[in-house]
DNA sequence: TGTACATCAGTGAACGCGCGTTCACTGATGTAC
DNA sequence: TGTACATCAGTGAACGCGCGTTCACTGATGTAC
């Protein structure tokens, strides 16, 4: 690997100087005013350097949104790693809930591109795109598979389980990071919301 | 109201045509795609045209945010009206829920525009696109009391649950539009969703 | 009922902008011999 | 160790595009008298 030095010809990294670049303007800017132009500005590089790594736009955009899921998966890792299996399986699908909001939270730019850079059906399904993102949620589906084991929740509906345990975190995420929480909740702090989404699923699993 | 013809100087009620083109594309298209160009030529006037209606881009996203806001607090009327404020005062909130929900998916465009027309914090303090959002928030929140006064909600937490029903419900009907969820969930149905998020809210009031 | 006129709601040309992409090119690197 | 050369990773000019906005304009409407 060669060393980063700012005037040589060769960037040394320009792989990874584009995806943070890409990781700024979401967070600075919102996905909305992201462009090629702009993350090769980002990384001191010409506007058509983006092309040799990434192909197009809709390249760059996948290697992030990818990285994202990867990032996420490593979170997902790290908490079921902490989970011994003799332990009540509720804590596991807890500990997955947490890193999944804590995630979102700490890494808006990644989850937004995540979730706002989609693609037409045909063109997604077997992406390396939909294999990161399947990835994770095959993660979340196996805690749910534990409490299936557990005689916690029937086996006919675990993914649907699974899925609602998705949709109830994605939307205080989404909602926390768009700053609409806020406006509504006046004492708020991102522990409080973190509890108040476990007690909502808690709730969910008891039903 | 003049006659709306086809082939006179003035439109007739461009106004009103505008906002039904903006549903057209971002249903057809998605957010991304929409331009006032684009409205314009789907309302069969000059692409200068919006500019006496409307100002500008914003103030025509504005108003079919607004527009969206009225339509789902006019769900949220219907269902608290044909709540009797003897029943059980969670039936008004699932009532609620289920609105909430439908709307988001039979109006995906609206639903869309909603929630992905944001703007900086000071701009949208006090402006009617916030008045019309907060309209909607404070029936759900009304909703909320109601539990508090029927002892099934402390009082300190109502805000905060009302946070979390929002959120719930928010996640689900993203997904679902974004068409994130069939992709998971096989044997899938709106009505199967629906009850699934009642199931959770349900949930959730019980912890 | 007619007429003058202000107002309203359109037109269409023009502006400048930033964008994604292509392309011939060139500087730097690394490898074969 | 030196040299030739293929390959890689950049440059920068150029392209066409659709966009939002402005502006002088004009056709249609409605109202005052």
């Amino acid at each position: 690997m060669a060393p980063m030095s700012t005037d040589t010809y060769h960037h040394g990294d320009l792989h990874r100087a584009l995806l943070g670049a890409v990781g700024e303007i979401v967070a600075e800017q919102g996905f909305h005013d992201l462009s090629l132009r702009e993350a090769a500005r980002r990384a001191g590089v010409s506007h058509s350097a983006p092309a040799h790594h990434f192909g197009d736009k809709d390249g760059l955009l996948d290697a992030f949104a990818i990285e994202g899921f990867e990032l996420l998966a490593n979170r997902f890792d790290h908490a079921t790693r902490s989970h011994d299996s003799d332990d009540d399986p509720i804590d596991l699908v807890e500990g997955l809930g947490r890193a999944y909001l804590t995630f979102a939270v700490e890494d808006p730019a990644h989850y937004a591109v995540m979730f706002n850079h989609t693609k037409p059906h045909d063109e997604y399904v077997g992406s390396d795109l939909a294999v990161a993102a399947d990835a994770c949620f095959e993660q979340l589906a196996g805690a749910v598979v534990e409490l299936v084991h557990h005689g916690l929740v029937a086996e006919a509906n675990a993914r649907y389980v699974a899925t609602m345990l998705w949709g109830t975190c994605h939307g205080i995420a989404v909602l926390w990071n768009d700053d609409k929480l806020p406006h509504f909740y006046e004492d708020h702090s991102f522990e409080g919301v973190l509890d108040g989404v476990m007690g909502v699923i808690r709730g969910l699993l008891r039903a």
